[in-house]
RNA sequence: GGUUCCGUAGCUCAAUGGAUAGAGCAACUGCCUUCUAAGCAGUAGGUUAUUGGUUCGAGUCCAAUCGGAAUCACCA
């Protein structure tokens, strides 16, 4: 039963036996929460067809409903807002249909397959707290999919290769010493982040001294680098002899810094170090392994904690070489063109987008390529209908070229392409920087979670008959969920800001909050099969008149199928996020207002034993499209 | 400089072009002898950055201005 377009059909025939006009697209509002009523019809638009004031229209269509249609009880009409109250009887049918439902919210399939690829994190380094925003809204996003009816791809695109690995390995081979995983005890990812750390203090202490020569003789002599760049930075120190403003002058220092950066002892070594390995080089590729190895180790260990999962990984090792036929193909077709030089473009300025790279001079490729590459490799795997992407916003522009390349390629998948935009998460002290250190680092923010979890729970001694285990479980669930919902909750295009003073909310909107009422349902439920109750329909027959919070909740938990409509449209968990909330703030109003077992009339008992049934079921099917678990008891 | 995104209560965030701009946190007042108080009820807090425009109606759309961010590499 879909009470929204019943109404709909009701209101477009009463355009008709009132006005003699066909209506078409009525839509309808939630109402207000300050009027009485569920849906509401807004009747300005249509003052040009009735000839009436707004008022006086919703007075006629109000009336015509009461009379004319089965589900409307009554109206209000205020300032030509029609205020709809559908009737009780309806509220309980309703009721008992999503008692029968299987599995609340779950779509029949579409027969349409999707990717969401996530995660993609690089190998030198731990996860942090960007990257779990990242992997929750991917998660969650692919689990609302799936309940959308979507036959769902979870992917993850590894960046295990390229510059910055080999950084990370030049300072072991300098400073390792042997040095693994186990002998010291930590995480592999954490043990290849702190050589990543570590080449960084020595590349920024031999540029510094590199630097301070240079700015002491204010000339390049002495300097054992390539030509064209000693011009290069004589060009620039000639500019600065020149006495530009301060902030201009900064600039060509950085400017400067640059080049000079390129021929620092470490950088270098790291250049060479990935040509041996592009070699193929036995000794280089080895080392390759095992640090990439630990990695996965620690990734492994995070992930399982986080309850994340992939159907599929693609290395980009395996990945990066991707892509060059399709150079030849778009050259062929004449969407792209080849410079003197030989390099590769594609001009997109009709588009409103520059003139950009496809294949370097040398024809060797670059990002884009491997994209391209991957993006062919992915519909060969698997023949994908959608393909989304969640990756940060910093690359809006990338992804907007990739699209637009693909779509002028004539690819047949390019119009299910989609972009997951999210924001940056922000410390109060700014971005966060790997390379400085200043990371909130994931299994720390975890642990830390987990700890506050269990602090809270233990506080409030609710739990004696748990068992280690099952606690164990519950502050993990509690301390995750806190996290994912915080960071799910936000609208993905914003950047958001992450305090680690205050830390992650437990009380109010938040995610044990949610899970308390998930709990309280099932104390009810305990208590209820204690007392050797009974709360089929045929319990409960004869309560007709529905208290204020028992429809409010009938009704928000009707609504759960419109929201994971909305939020896979918009591939925005942050709707259901929101929606989960209000119910449960929706029953903990019930559980105030409404007792259960002191009540005397038995339906009335039944009906509300049912009500809390169905609640904690809805809670828990929204939580879990936003992965995270609900307790039975905390 | 070009392009894109953002600016809402002290703080963190909501609000398919619709009603009196809502929540949570923080502050203040009540409520545990009653099914779980991680709760409930209430008070206070706003010129939606600014100025114009479109519309029956603008936080939302358009233009300009101010402020912040990202991006514009033969990097990934």
């Amino acid at each position: 039963m879909d009470i929204e377009s019943i109404l709909i059909k009701h209101i477009e025939q009463a355009f008709v036996d009132l006005y003699a006009t066909q209506v078409e697209k009525i839509s309808l509002q939630p109402t207000k929460k300050d009027f009485e009523g569920s849906h509401t019809f807004v009747t300005f638009p249509y003052t040009k067809i009735t000839r009436q004031k707004p008022d006086e229209t919703a007075h006629l269509l109000g009336e015509y409903l009461q009379n004319h249609s089965q589900v409307v009880d009554r109206f209000h009409v205020v300032q030509g807002f029609l205020n709809l109250t559908i009737s009780d009887r309806i509220w309980l049918q309703a009721f008992d249909e999503m008692r029968n439902q299987k599995e609340l919210g779950q779509f029949a399939p579409t027969g349409k397959k999707v990717m969401v690829e996530f995660s993609s994190p690089n190998t030198n380094k731990p996860l942090h707290l960007g990257h779990l925003r990242n992997n929750f809204l991917g998660d969650s996003v692919a689990r609302i999919l799936a309940a959308r009816g979507y036959e769902v791809v979870k992917s993850n695109l590894v960046n295990d290769r390229g510059i910055h690995i080999c950084k990370s390995m030049v300072a072991y081979l300098r400073h390792g010493n042997g040095e693994t995983p186990e002998t010291l005890g930590i995480k592999g990812d954490h043990l290849v982040g702190k050589y990543y750390v570590l080449f960084d203090k020595d590349l920024k202490r031999e540029l510094e001294s590199e630097m301070l020569s240079i700015q002491k003789k204010h000339s390049t002599d002495g300097l054992n680098y390539p030509m064209t760049v000693i011009q290069k930075i004589n060009t620039l120190l000639q500019k600065l002899a020149e006495n530009p403003e301060e902030k201009k002058a900064e600039e060509l220092w950085d400017a400067i810094k640059k080049e000079v950066q390129n021929y620092c002892p470490s950088q270098i070594e790291a250049k060479n170090l990935l040509l041996k390995w592009e070699a193929g080089n036995e000794e280089t590729m080895n080392l390759w392994k095992k640090m990439n190895g630990w990695v996965y180790e620690g990734f492994h260990a995070t992930y399982r904690k986080l309850g994340i999962e992939f159907d599929k990984i693609y290395y980009e090792s395996d990945t990066y070489l991707l892509g060059k036929d399709i150079i030849e193909e778009g050259l062929q077709k004449g969407v792209f063109y080849r410079n003197a030089d030989s390099s590769v473009w594609i001009d997109l300025t009709a588009d409103k987008l520059d003139q950009k790279l496809l294949l370097r001079s040398d024809g060797t490729s670059v990002y884009m390529t491997q994209d391209l590459g991957t993006a062919d490799l992915k519909y060969q795997d698997y023949q994908i209908d959608k393909s989304v992407y969640v990756v940060g916003n910093e690359q809006d522009y990338h992804f907007k070229v990739l699209f637009k390349v693909l779509e002028k390629l004539g690819r047949p998948y390019a119009e299910g392409l989609y972009h997951l935009s999210y924001g940056m998460v922000d410390l109060p002290t700014g971005k966060m920087k790997s390379r400085e250190g200043t990371v909130v680092d994931a299994d720390d923010l975890v642990a830390e979670m987990k700890e506050i979890a269990a602090e809270r729970t233990r506080e409030r001694g609710k739990i004696e008959e748990l068992s280690e285990q099952e606690l164990e479980h519950l502050f993990e669930i509690i301390g995750v969920g806190a996290l994912k919902y915080f960071l799910v909750k936000v609208d993905p295009g914003k950047r958001m800001l992450f305090d680690p003073l205050q830390s992650v909310d437990f009380e109010g909107d938040a995610a044990p909050f949610i899970q308390y009422q998930h709990a309280r349902t099932h104390s009810i439920l305990r208590t209820a099969k204690a007392q050797g109750l009974a709360w089929k329909p045929e319990n409960y027959a004869t309560y007709q008149k529905l208290e204020p919070s028992e429809n409010n909740l009938i009704l928000i938990i009707y609504d759960l199928e419109r929201k994971i409509l909305e939020s896979a449209d918009n591939y925005a968990p942050s709707i259901i996020a929101q929606y989960v909330y209000e119910v449960a703030k929706t029953y903990s109003r019930f559980w105030n207002e409404c007792p259960i077992f002191q009540t005397p009339d038995p339906d009335a008992k039944s009906f509300r034993i049912a009500l809390s049934e169905l609640t904690g079921r809805t809670l828990a099917r929204a939580m879990s499209l936003l992965g995270i678990e609900v307790p039975e008891r905390m």
